[in-house]
DNA sequence: GTCTATATCATGATAGAC
DNA sequence: GTCTATCATGATATAGAC
């Protein structure tokens, strides 16, 4: 089990969460226990309970931490882009940009060991019943909701539900990306770089704006 | 802990799988203990390590007893899709109907618990470093491989490094539909019918496959 | 094949000295 | 705030009777 020991310099609530990110990152949000946290840290196993009260609450402000400055970031470049169009309607690869930049972003922001979090955001959003819920309700919903009623004015053909459908698909592959990114390298066999995240939000970007512009055919169930 | 109690017809091997299925989609991967596989399936506790050696490896057939068919059935498709078309070449949207089909129709086959399957597959997909990977690597990539090489054929005008790209995009999308989609019923306010897997297939091939034929401008990097 | 009983170990949490 | 020492719990795995 390699790992960098990390900075003493640090207080020991930061180097507790930077610890803890960098393992649930690395073996998953269950197998990370608290003795290899503190032991990464250089802080002691009590510490976890005196800073955070218990490992869920720890884990929980992992990704408190990095979460509300993305959120906060992708309202104000929405709300940057509203404006300067005045009462132009921006277009849906516009609105679009605003949400997947931020976060493709922190992979990018080494120092804050960003890639490392890439990797973790993702795999949150599949743990069922997970004690991450009501973060995600009070941090994301109301972004998810902003977005919408966006997309919802660029696209009037689509109905309510359609447009559900396809922000949730969209959803899909932005956290697929962000979690199965680094995987992406092994199975192109080195044909795709994944190094530069301006331009995986670029083709991304471009990926599910495709889709949401798509066209709808409520009829023929598939052949196959 | 509500959970029903499996038929005790079945033989043991069989009830450990359909309760450790059972308990892995409703509680998480690691979360599921082997006590409460054992009890639920009516087996002893040492009947897991009997049958199956280890829970690791319980867990890997859990998956493989799913898998199999349907990859069996996604070639098959293609196959027949291909030879339907003699040289003529098929649509996106077909081809991506022969993939993604097969394993949303998991979530009709009520009988051998399929609803459960779905959001415990989208899941696994997220795990690091896990010992699922092997089964992944032997049951998927193939697969993949020969999807990628039917999409190559039907769309020439993107490089190689875009496809991949796409395909990564369009997996995501369906990885995220098959573990997420019952929550689409909450955050829509019920406006998502979620019940019919062949209206979801209809929709989610249409979105990938419109991601999959949009533009790609390999200039300009995003403005915000 | 199935069971009981148990070995062995790692976990999260906490009490209490400093 | 930090440390040592320890607790209670629950995990997988296995030995050995039937």
């Amino acid at each position: 089990m390699r790992q960098r020991i990390l900075a003493r310099s640090a207080d020991t609530q930061t180097r507790i969460l930077d610890a803890a990110e960098q393992l649930l990152a690395d073996f998953g949000i269950e197998a990370a226990s608290m003795r290899q946290v503190t032991t990464l840290a250089k802080a002691n196993l009590a510490a976890v309970n005196y800073h955070f009260g218990s490992k869920e609450e720890l884990i929980v402000q992992v990704y408190a931490r990095r979460l509300r400055p993305v959120n906060a970031e992708r309202l104000r470049l929405l709300d940057e882009l509203e404006q300067r169009q005045g009462g132009q309607p921006p277009t849906a690869t516009d609105i679009l940009t605003c949400y997947v930049a931020p976060v493709i972003r922190l992979v990018h922001d080494q120092a804050n060991g960003g890639e490392r979090f890439m990797r973790l955001l993702g795999r949150a959003l599949y743990e069922p019943g997970s004690y991450l819920t009501p973060l995600f309700k009070e941090e994301l919903e109301p972004v998810l909701a902003r977005f919408t009623q966006a997309l919802r004015r660029v696209l009037p053909e689509l109905s309510d539900e359609e447009l559900f459908w396809r922000v949730h698909f969209a959803g899909g592959a932005m956290a697929y990306t962000l979690a199965q990114t680094h995987r992406l390298e092994l199975v192109s066999k080195g044909a795709c770089d994944v190094s530069d995240p301006d331009a995986i939000t670029k083709r991304l970007v471009e990926f599910i704006a495709a889709g949401m512009r798509g066209e709808h055919k409520p009829v023929a169930p598939p052949q196959v």
